[in-house]
DNA sequence: ACGTTAAATGAGAATATTTATCAACTGAGC
DNA sequence: GCTCAGTTGATAAATATTCTCATTTAACGT
């Protein structure tokens, strides 16, 4: 099943899935399908749509409830719009960072971490201790750019 | 009208909405009020209970409105959390980047910007130009480091 | 102070988004 | 193939956000 679209990606997931126990359903892989060859970041009804163009019918919730084990598990990552809005993007390894294009929402990874090396001393002065961080670029793509 | 709560951050909204022509109502400085002497990252709901305290009975719909006016003049910044959540904080000055206690949800401002030195030639070689970023440090404060 | 006017508010309906419930179904290992 | 825990679909329920419009009010000029 599902054989046409199996690809490093889908296999990568499926990978983290059996690590943890969980299973390698239709629609869980169908969700990676939609988001890795979309390139973008994508709103749960996009994904959606998209599974459902894939698999038939399949269930709003399920969507809902695939990206949050998806979030865990590194396999997505949820970015958020200045216009308040939020989407979802394929990443694949833990520590990357996205760059979104404000005009299409194409998303490019990231790799090098701008934080990595960064002092924290300022605020570590005043008893905080810096466990983690949220960093995503915005920006416009090349054809964004002709477009404008 | 307000003048027990007349301080410094209400006089820096004050000022700006009257550089753009807005009005400054006793339910927006009531927001900056209650969102800056709580120093923490609050929820719409939690702004409204604040407000309402302040000035009895207060339209939710304003608080919405006021956040969303706020956020444009860069009087707010919105924060979002890992869990998915995601709040308001006051923030005084264009660009600073803050820094959130996921225990108590205290903010700490951090005046340096971490990319802004960054070389972005990684995404720029894709033909990517790079505007703007988000960027929001996690941690723990020092009085949940000991409840802890 | 007073009047004028554009901006803002409150109330609640209307939407949109997300979560919860539970019986039926299915992937993974034996 | 059988079994079982994990997963799904359908839909209700809960949350969150936006919209509409009559009424109110801050800001400005006089």
């Amino acid at each position: 099943m599902l054989k046409d679209f199996e690809c490093t990606q889908e296999s990568y997931a499926k990978g983290i899935l059996r690590e943890k126990g969980l299973k390698s359903t239709a629609q869980r892989l169908a969700v990676v399908h939609v988001l890795h060859t979309s390139g973008k970041s994508l709103s749960v009804g996009e994904i959606h749509d998209g599974v459902k163009e894939m698999l038939g019918v399949t269930g709003l919730a399920t969507i809902y409830r695939t990206l949050e084990v998806f979030e865990d598990l590194g396999i997505v990552k949820r970015l958020h719009f200045p216009d308040g809005g939020h989407g979802y993007a394929f990443s694949q390894g833990e520590h990357v960072h996205h760059m979104v294009c404000v005009g299409c929402r194409v998303v490019f990874d990231f790799p090098e971490c701008p934080v990595e090396s960064f002092d924290y001393a300022s605020v570590e002065k005043q008893g905080f201790r810096v466990k983690d961080h949220f960093i995503q670029l915005f920006g416009q793509c090349g054809k964004c750019a002709e477009a404008a």
